[in-house]
DNA sequence: AGCACGCCGACT
DNA sequence: GTCGGCGTGCTC
């Protein structure tokens, strides 16, 4: 601490407070954005990041401050690239730069032990980071200097619309988004992988995004497989934490060429980025729901545009903002119309209306003859029903009493092979009871119906066919995905029954019927996106059906259950027409004045007493009027307490506030969030820009 | 977000 | 008598 020079930095720390903090500097070397050090916080240490040197020139604090006691890393690891987009995120999320800056971070990068110091885990990761680094040029320089380039071995020869995809990819030069909209089975993976090919052979490392943990191992073996001999990594958030750091570090340290993540990879530094791919792009877990709310495909496309590389967003049923930029030329589209394998058919689409055929046990006539012949002719069926559990509701046949969770407002789902009922929201289980807690009748029933119970009726209808359920229960164990998925293509199972687990990105070659059930409740959802979901659901679980091509006159089919056939959601999913359906769509989102053609964030409040989250809400409504009466254009709606009030004994109330102008929208919130910091209350509150749910 | 401090209920 | 529940306040 001798002869230091006089320097400050502004560090950012993980805590929710929108500010930096400063620390003297008495370090030997120069301080630079990203390097983590320790500084003393409170009474402890803490690791933060160094976020900026402040200027000689600028007054002093009027208290003494504290000085920063060491410094972990050089400046190399995370970069200014890097702190363009967290920083970008923290503004649009309007979320405290530290936490976000350290919440990407591998865990063992960000805490420390119990001597103070850095986890083992840290030294040990980087070391094999960078002996994967210097095993690979070793191998550069000996046999290739210019690097090898991998053949995508023509597994199958690309189609001619396949082909004219990938030379507009390959000949765009810095930013540019690509709606890459092919119908399932048409091929979007063999353009990626060409593609990518074509970027890590040319020096460059590309971020592939997929929306689900379960799909990174198939993609993972792919990849590998035909990128040889490129490094691929998988990261996302159920890794062990000594492989994610591992993984994290070959990515961070442009080690690794591919890096294929769920929506946390975006976040993650890439030194040598040269071309991003977002596959599924509509799918809604992009949306990170905890935290910083942020949509993992749209800061792919601001990483993209930052870095000046071009982006590829995958979908055969595109959301509608991104359908929108792509009819405004905003985005360039790619089209794959044609299944990529020949003779391999889109099913054909069958309304089932339960006006006329009364369904029994959940499945009308024709369903259930469809799933006999389907079975006969030796080929395997799914029956998609998003919905977990035996019974959604437990009932009292005698008093009409209704099992509710004590901790939220909401019914317990009966699960009878567990012989329990569990909150679906808050987890909270118990065994179920012997009789009715009201008026001790025994005869308690399940109403409705979960995957479990069409399991149960279709064993008891179909006795010889094998029935196979695929959902979050069974799936619980480790492992577990992978053993039913092969028992399903291995043909151990007639008869699949799932939730939309079975429909995302899975290839059953033997699946010829597809039957949807229990799709009404999204058709008249208050949620104005309900629809949205439910047509790339049964459009994604109809591609289920009819990959291969199919022998004997046999034709894939889907059969809906619907006691309202004449919605017009149906005849778009009938045609196989996403792009009239979302005509459809975006005239009603511009007559309703709804997103993409306005702007929204949610300001939420949780408190045990409803009351005081709507107290909270009309005191910030008070509060940002004047401020909304200046931009305009800006309105508050007012405080609505949640569908679900009551979750995990905390009560919730929302309330939403629009523009038609998205500058105007930020400028407000700046504003208004900037107060709103300054209110004491007990009341627990946050902001989410775009936000999905209303 | 952590993590301290601080003040009221069921236990060794 | 204590252990521990979570309300409140602070962090350069």
């Amino acid at each position: 601490m001798t002869g230091c020079p006089p320097k400050r930095v502004r560090v950012l720390i993980a805590a929710p407070l929108p500010r930096v903090f400063t620390y003297e500097w008495c370090l030997g070397e120069s301080p630079v954005f990203g390097q983590r050090v320790i500084v003393p916080w409170g009474n402890r240490l803490r690791v933060a990041m160094v976020h900026s040197v402040v200027d000689e020139f600028e007054s002093p604090e009027e208290f003494e401050l504290k000085s920063v006691q060491a410094c972990l890393d050089d400046g190399v690891l995370l970069r200014g690239d890097w702190q363009q987009l967290i920083e970008f995120a923290a503004d649009y999320y309007h979320y405290p730069l530290g936490l976000i800056a350290l919440e990407c971070l591998p865990k063992a990068l960000r805490v420390l032990n119990a001597k103070g110091a850095e986890p083992v885990m840290v030294a040990k990761s980087r070391e094999y980071a960078l002996a994967a680094r210097a095993k690979r040029d070793e191998l550069t320089e000996s046999n290739n200097p210019k690097v090898s380039k991998p053949v995508a071995p023509p597994e199958f020869r690309l189609n001619s619309e396949q082909k004219s995809a990938l030379e507009t990819l390959a000949e765009s030069k810095g930013f540019c988004c690509f709606l890459l909209y092919g119908v399932t089975g048409s091929g979007k993976t063999e353009v990626y992988l060409h593609a990518i090919a074509e970027k890590v052979a040319a020096g460059h490392q590309v971020l592939v995004l997929l929306p689900e943990i379960n799909l990174t191992p198939a993609a993972q073996k792919l990849y590998e497989e035909r990128l040889k001999p490129f490094k691929v990594v998988v990261l996302h958030s159920n890794l062990a934490e000594l492989t994610r750091t591992k993984a994290w570090y070959l990515a961070a340290l442009g080690v690794a060429d591919v890096v294929i993540a769920t929506r946390l990879g975006v976040l993650t530094p890439l030194p040598r980025l040269g071309f991003v791919v977002v596959d599924e792009e509509h799918d809604p877990s992009y949306k990170q729901q905890e935290g910083m709310k942020y949509n993992a495909r749209d800061l792919a496309v601001v990483l993209a545009k930052q870095r000046n590389v071009p982006v590829v967003l995958g979908s055969a049923t595109p959301s509608l903002e991104t359908w929108q930029k792509a009819e405004l030329g905003q985005y360039k589209r790619l089209s794959l119309t044609t299944r990529a394998v020949t003779g391999a058919s889109l099913p054909q689409v069958d309304l089932i209306n339960t006006a006329n055929f009364k369904p029994k046990e959940g499945l009308s006539e024709p369903v259930m003859q469809a799933l006999k012949s389907t079975f006969e002719a030796g080929k395997q069926s799914i029956v998609f029903l998003n919905r977990r559990g035996y019974a959604p509701q437990m009932m009292c046949e005698a008093c009409g009493w209704v099992a509710g969770c004590k901790h939220c407002s909401t019914h317990m789902v009966w699960h009878k092979r567990e012989k329990a009922l569990r909150c679906h929201h808050c987890g909270a289980g118990q065994r179920v009871p012997a009789h009715c807690p009201d008026c001790g009748n025994q005869d308690l029933t399940g109403f409705g119906r979960g995957t479990q119970r069409l399991e149960e009726v279709l064993a008891l209808l179909m006795p010889d066919t094998r029935v196979l359920r695929i959902d979050a229960d069974s799936t619980r164990n480790k492992g577990q995905v992978e053993a039913l998925l092969e028992q399903a293509h291995s043909g151990e199972a007639d008869v699949l029954v799932g939730t939309q687990m079975i429909a995302k990105g899975h290839d059953f070659a033997n699946v010829e019927l597809v039957v949807a059930l229990n799709v009404d409740a999204s058709l008249f959802s208050h949620s104005y996106k309900a629809p949205e979901r439910l047509f790339a659901q049964l459009m994604q679980v109809a591609g289920r059906a009819g990959r291969r091509a199919s022998e004997g006159g046999h034709h894939a089919r889907m059969m809906v259950q619907t006691r309202y056939p004449d919605h017009p959601l149906f005849a778009s999913l009938k045609a196989h027409d996403y792009p009239s359906f979302a005509a459809h769509e975006l005239q009603g989102r511009l007559e309703a004045r709804m997103p993409p053609f306005s702007y929204q964030a949610m300001i939420r409040a949780d408190h045990k007493n409803l009351g005081n989250c709507l107290e909270f809400l009309k005191m910030a409504k008070n509060l940002g009027e004047d401020l909304a009466r200046e931009e305009g254009v800006v309105f508050i709606c007012d405080p609505v307490p949640l569908t679900i009030v009551r979750v995990a004994e905390v009560e919730r109330a929302q309330m939403l506030v629009e523009s038609e102008s998205r500058p105007a929208l930020h400028r407000f919130l700046n504003a208004w969030l900037l107060a709103l910091w300054e209110v004491k209350t007990s009341t627990r509150w946050f902001v989410e820009i775009d936000p999905a749910e209303l």
